[in-house]
This record gives C-alpha cells, structure tokens and sequence, in this order.
DNA sequence: TTGAAAGCGATACCAC
DNA sequence: GTGGTATCGCTTTCAA
C-alpha cells in the first residue's frame, strides 16, 4: 500500500456529516438515498480520492475476486512451454480483468494439500488448469471437493467438469482432407511422443484417434513419427520419413514450432515447400506468419480459449445454474502458401 | 471458494476447548503457549484440514500480499508481445510464489485514476513496470505517491526509482566487439525505428548509444538501418543493406525474432550464414536455438530479470531500508555457429 | 500460559 | 431516508 493517507469509508462518513451505512449504500448504487444526500458524498469522495478498500469487501463478502492459472512450467514431456501458453494466460488475464477479477499465476508445483489450500485459505475463488491429462488426479480433487474450476483441455470422464478444448482430433482430419484435397496420397504425419499418448496426454491422444480416421477415411497407407518438439528430434524425424518414403509429397504436424525445422529438413534434400512438399500444421496464426512460406495450418486460438475459460469459470462463480459446460473448438483452416495442388 | 465446510479459527479453538487467542498464537508460531496445548490444537487443525483465512490475515496486517505485473499488450510500435515477455511474467511469478505472495497480471491499459486505485483500494501492495520509457508518467506518479514498485528497464531519472534493465549499450558492443574481433569491417546493424528512439524508449534508446559507441571504438564506417520486428520488415531492410554494400560481410540486430528473418533474406540473395556472412543478435537463448544455424548472440536473461523485479519488489515492500537500487544486467555473449571469421 | 475484547474496513439488517 | 450495530475471520494488546 502506499505511504500516502489513505482514507476509509469512515473518514468519508464524518467529512460528509453522516453515517457510515449511508456512505456504504451510495458506494453500491443504493436508490433510498437523498439525491442531495448522495451529491455531497460523492463529491467528498472525489475530492480526498477514496477507494473502497477491497480485501475488507470480499472479506465481508465471503469471496476474493481472485482467479488463478495454473501454469505448467513444463509440458509433459520437458517440452519447454511455448509461445501459445502466454496466449492462454493472456486471454485469460483479459477475461478476468473484464469482470473486476483479479487473475494470478501459479507456477509452483502443486501437491494435493497445496492445492486444497488455495480454496481453503481463501487465496482464490476458482482456478484454471491447463495440461490436462485423460486421469487427471487434479480435477478428480478439485471436483470431490466442490471447488470451483475449469480446464483447458479434457479428461476421458468429464462428467460434472467445464471444459473448453480444441477438437484435435478433426483438426488433424481437416488437415489431411485439404491435402487429399489437393491431390496428395503419400502424407506423412508428425505427431507427439508416443509416451505422451500413454500418459494420456489429451493433444496427443486425440490428434492420433484424428489421424488414425483420416487413414481411414481416405485409405492412405501409413506413414509417421511420434516425436518430441525439438529442433533437433524434429529434424531427425522429417529425414527419416523423407527415406522411408522418398516419395511423399505433403507433410502434416502437430508440433507448434516444427515447421520452422521441419523446412530446413526438407531443404537439406532439396526440396522446397511448397513446390517440393506441402507442409500443414496445428499452431497458432502468429507462428504461421513468421515461417517462411507462411504456413497453410489448422488454428489454434490459444487467446480465446484462455479468455473464454475464465469467462465460464466466473460464469460458474455467480451461481449460473447451468449444467457443466463442454467447448470443443472446431477446426479452422487458414490457407496460406505452404500447401500446394499436387503434380 | 469450495462448498465443502470451510472451518474458522473459532471453529478450532472450540474443539481444541482453548481460546481463540491461543490458537492464533499457535498459528503464528508464538513461544508462549503450553506444549501439551500446543500438540492438541495442531492435532484438531491437521484432522480438520484448517488454514487460516489468507483474506482476514491480510485485512488484519493491512497488506494484501498481492504483487502485480503491469503488462503492455502492445509493445510500443505495436510490436506483437514475444516470447521475450513470457519469461519476464514466468520469472516474477516464481520469485512471488516463492515468497508466498499471490502475483497477477494486469493487461488492461491503465490510467493515472486506475493506477493509483490497485493501491488505494489495496488490491496490491506493489508492482512491476514493465516497458519503460525515458519519461514515463507512471513511474513519476507512483514516485510521487509513494507506491512501491520496480521497473523492468529505466527512466532517464531514476532518483528514488528502483529498476532493473538490460545493459543494451553495452550489449551492441559487445556484439560488435566480437565480429570485429573476427575480422570483420564491414558490419551492418538492424536497430529499432528510429521512432521509438524519439519516443524514448529504453531498448531502442541505449542500443542506438552502443552502436554509436562501437562505430567510434573501431572507426567503422555506418551501416544501418532502424526498423521494426515485423518479418518483412526485417527482410526488407537486409535486402536494402546488401544493396547499399554488397561486401558487407556481418549484421548485428537487437530484434529477438529478427535472426530467422534475416537469413530468409541473405538466402535470397544466395548467401548463407556463417559462411557468406556472420549474423549476431540480442535475444534470448531460448529463440537462438531455433534458428538455424544456432545463433551467436547476446543473451537477454528475461526470466532471470522478471524474478531479480520480483524480489527487489519485496525487499523494498518488507521495509529493507536501502536506498534505491539500480541493478544493471551486464552482456553476456553466447557463442554458437552464426559467426564466423572472416575469410 | 491463557482468555476477553477491541479493531482491521466494509456491508446489511433492523429500527427510527 | 438515515443511523446504529452485528458481522466477516483473524491478530494483538491487556488482564488475569
């Protein structure tokens, strides 16, 4: 707090000659009060430039305003978080601060105890969690204890849960519809660990259910690598592929950043995206504007997922009655110039 | 808050059968309670699952315990935020958290009303600024009202002001010092508009300084151009410099994403990094290793300084009576396969 | 060593 | 319309 006087509902009170309960009804937009009554009390509160103080509210109130992210400093998988992550906590940052909410950051690890704790001591009225996973021992605590949350992302039980996700399964089917679309056959697909699949890792698991029904849905043969996000895995993988089917003409990748390295692998056996190959991905818009071609990619609006995660949580605050939301994001394609009409 | 029960000190001291002053004064440590006391309330609060409430602690000690990070949505020149400033926001969370304190992030643009407000209203007992200017108004208010908080960055007069900021002066020279150290005479600089220079804005300011310096240190002869981040940008102004000096054998840019740009357009005009030309840059280590070839750079230890914010936030707000400290990050040059010598 | 009671700053019920 | 007062959950004198 600052150094300088601070005043209280009290001061205004008796600067204004009456009660504090008068004072207290002009602050929250009471109507039986005297408009000349009011007119005095609100240019006394200008004049000393009094502010309600806000942890005595929400004491008084029973609630903090406060919202929290729970920010995980790693991906499964050591993959260190991306840019796409600022955009949640951006969007939800933007959400929060529409509502009066205020919104923090939790980046500790979290214990069952911890977490509980949040609730109990009264630090934060509800939560968003990120990385989730198809058994996620977070959301069945937070879920028997009644505590107020949503996630990004789903579990395989959502019963009772709110969630908002990217549809990653028809992402990656509308990935490989545009390139068959364009006449491609021999597509190959990058996709997360494997590990990560058995960890059950949501983005993982369902872009691979995804690419298992385009196989199907198109009968094209087999052809992929489940790998990390590194430069160098990323790299390795796009080469393999490229001698395991010096053929293929289109590749599709779930990786954020790959394509950035998924093109100087191509490079490397001189091919160029995308005369030489076509190149699509799962990321977001900003990446895709700085590659080079910009990239043809599926969406992934990080921002608005962040924001509208916050806005069904507060919405789940004030007591909307609504039963559990579920927001799946449909695939967006956004066209740009590293796909390209077979022959 | 959760709809489990949620018990109260009184709720503990009732079926410890002690007082309530007792059980705070177990809660806080104190010497002064009987230790066979001592074991029974600590016994109730671990079989309950009490935690005290964090909103009345705070009333009652008149502090919030509540840290802020002003973030711009915009960069000046409405540079899309990067990964740059994650860092910044991952690295004071970590240092908040570790000092229990709760720490948000404000992305709505202030005013001088709204900012004074989250002290007033006690909503945060201090916070971070970030993207300052040589003349900031908000540093200057908050000075005169004697609200902590720290700069990321710094004004032109810092009497009284706490920062911490990036030597960028030094930095450039740094990074001229090295190439000439290579060999190199003919080195071409990519700086940030000059626009943002009138501005003042801290970075653009004090890296134009070093590149000054570093023309004046080796008597090269100027080559430049002051430009935005945006990728064509970036290509458009490498094109420009290769024409104004075909032999120019190195750039040097303080853009953080610019690297992956610059190369796209050296390649255009068939030249490749290090070979054809050596290419170093201010930027983090994190976005230098996803270039290819691994940038030489210097390094910006965003993480590092948003945690340093952090910290001196709180040693100032626990009444460490020092005066104002003035932390400088000194260059740090990383080398990896962008340079070369010349020949 | 312990307990009673005042108070942090606001809200809301109940009289007048 | 307005004011008095209990209350939110905790900490801290002050007495006992």
């Amino acid at each position: 707090m600052s150094d300088q006087p601070t005043y209280t509902i009290a001061d205004v009170a008796r600067l204004a000659g009456v009660s504090v309960s008068t004072v207290s009804r002009i602050l929250n937009g009471k109507h039986d009060v005297a408009p000349a009554t009011r007119d005095r009390v609100q240019q006394i509160i200008a004049e000393i430039g009094f502010k309600p103080h806000a942890q005595a509210q929400r004491l008084r109130a029973g609630k903090t305003r406060n919202l929290a992210l729970l920010f995980p400093l790693k991906s499964p998988g050591n993959i260190p978080y991306n840019p796409l992550e600022v955009d949640f906590i951006l969007g939800a940052a933007a959400a929060a601060a529409e509502k009066d909410f205020l919104f923090s950051l939790i980046t500790t690890p979290v214990t069952k105890q911890s977490l509980l704790n949040l609730y109990r001591s009264a630090q934060i009225d509800g939560l968003v969690l990120m990385q989730v996973y198809a058994h996620d021992w977070r959301a069945d605590l937070l879920r028997n204890n009644n505590c107020p949350f949503v996630m990004i992302g789903r579990c395989d039980d959502n019963t009772g849960l709110n969630f908002i996700d990217i549809d990653f399964e028809s992402a990656v089917q509308t990935a490989f519809d545009h390139l068959v679309g364009l006449g491609h056959r021999k597509i190959a697909f990058l996709g997360q660990p494997a590990e990560m699949r058995k960890h059950g890792w949501g983005p993982a698991t369902h872009a691979w259910q995804g690419y298992e029904r385009a196989l199907a849905t198109h009968s094209l043969a087999p052809l992929y690598r489940e790998t990390g996000s590194q430069r160098r895995e990323i790299i390795d993988s796009t080469l393999e592929l490229l001698d395991e089917q010096p053929d293929l003409t289109a590749i599709v990748s779930v990786h954020e950043f790959a394509p950035l390295s998924v093109i100087q692998a191509l490079k490397k056996r001189g091919r160029n995206v995308p005369d030489d190959c076509s190149l699509i991905a799962i990321m977001n818009e900003r990446i895709g504007e700085l590659s080079s071609p910009p990239m043809t990619h599926v969406d992934f609006p990080a921002h608005a997922m962040g924001y509208e995660a916050v806005q069904m949580l507060i919405r789940r605050l004030e007591g909307d009655p609504a039963s559990p939301e579920h927001i799946m994001i449909p695939p967006r394609l956004i066209i740009r110039n590293s796909t390209a009409p077979l022959g």
